[in-house]
DNA sequence: GCCAACGTTGGC
DNA sequence: GCCAACGTTGGC
């Protein structure tokens, strides 16, 4: 799950403890977190648009997705004007923080790990903010930290 | 700041 | 349904 650390880093997560991940306002994100995630999922913090973009921690899934209350929020930069209260369109998940890693496992090394060669992150366009990550990249992901 | 690669919108 | 125009993401 990518975040752009200036606006929600690792180190807010591990402040608050847990937060709800709003702002998804892709389809294809939104029905993958509907659909694909379960409470108690792990999943990879990973820091995009920054100095050192790269996986910097680690998370656990902590709700069932629900409405996004900034959709409704017309002060919100997220605020959807088309999206009606009784047929929400866009949804979130709670995270809760784990833990960091020792130490960021950056997108660069990420890329010239053979073993991650198939890795969607490192596949050309690849934009989506959440995408699933297979037990074996999880596993070699962590053997790098 | 640049730009590639998408996704979305809206006219037709 | 097509497609041009536009907006966004995100690495560099």
């Amino acid at each position: 799950m990518k975040s752009e650390p200036d606006a929600y880093g690792i180190d807010d997560l591990e402040r608050d403890r847990m937060e709800p991940w709003d702002g998804i306002r892709n389809y294809q994100v939104r029905n993958m977190i509907r659909d694909d995630m379960r409470i108690g999922d792990q999943a990879f913090f990973y820091h995009s648009s920054c100095k050192e973009p790269g996986v910097v921690g680690i998370m656990k899934i902590a709700s069932e997705a629900y409405p996004d209350p900034t959709q409704f929020d017309p002060k919100s930069r997220y605020f959807d004007s088309k999206s009606k209260e009784d047929d929400p369109r866009w949804l979130l998940v709670d995270v809760a923080f784990e833990r960091k890693l020792r130490r960021t496992i950056s997108l660069r090394e990420i890329k010239a790990n053979g073993k991650l060669a198939d890795f969607v992150l490192t596949k050309r366009g690849n934009r989506l903010s959440i995408f699933p990550v297979s037990g074996k990249h999880w596993k070699t992901i962590l053997d790098m930290e």
